[in-house]
DNA sequence: GCTATAGTTAGCATCATGGCTAAGCATGAT
DNA sequence: ATCATGCTTAGCCATGATGCTAACTATAGC
């Protein structure tokens, strides 16, 4: 029960944050520099890139320094391991309920007996 | 840019630890009550019983108790909004890698010419 | 070279999180 | 009535997350 997938909890924890996502939805509009993105936030330039370093980290966003602008990019395969994590999950809680189904099913008619 | 679903942060939180996702996978087996969760983890009840509380509080799961056993299990439908903020993501993203990868395409043809 | 711009780094305050132990309470078994 | 079981509560400690300010670096423009 160790660690098992460090990427997930980076990713969900990187999710896990307002601010984080809507910085997302921004980048998904196209690659934009740190102060466009700090702007809306209403928070200051350090504590964005706070947020920017936990995204990178989590591999979300992708940035590149070029002169002094550094320009962040959205990374579109990263979710992935999250939409993969929730195929596994609805897959087995769906096939579970199926099969409590069968046995309510089967119980009821057992009892109709 | 403020406070737009609470819902979603407290989801991902809950998420975003290792031992909440394997409590999560094992209820995905049935109800169990608190000792059966705890004893994998080798975590203690109390500490447990904290996951078990920010799972809950995410609607991740429900638990009741009979007589002195509290059983969890599984909300399965309490994934949803996050699928569906995944799916929103993915449309997002994916629309604009392909205006780009146009664009890309058209400028490609022009320099051609 | 000087100045404004864009990030960056360092350091601090505060609160949340995740773990524990110890003690308490309610219920089931004897 | 007593005791074991299963959970719960209270409280502590260490660490990490989130915000800030202030000071620093590096580039662009003049």
């Amino acid at each position: 029960m160790a660690k098992h997938d460090p990427d997930l909890s980076l990713l969900f924890h990187a999710l896990a944050d307002e601010t984080r996502r809507s910085i997302l939805s921004r980048l998904a509009e196209g690659p934009a520099p740190v102060s466009k993105l700090a702007g809306p936030t209403g928070l200051r330039l350090p504590t964005v890139m706070r947020h920017l370093s936990v995204l990178e980290a989590a591999g979300l966003i992708a940035t590149t320094k070029d002169g002094r602008i550094r320009t962040c990019a959205i990374v579109p395969e990263a979710l992935s391991p999250v939409r993969t994590w929730l195929d596994e999950q609805r897959a087995i809680w769906e096939a579970r309920l199926d099969r409590l189904d069968t046995y309510v099913t089967k119980a009821t008619k057992e009892r109709a007996k």
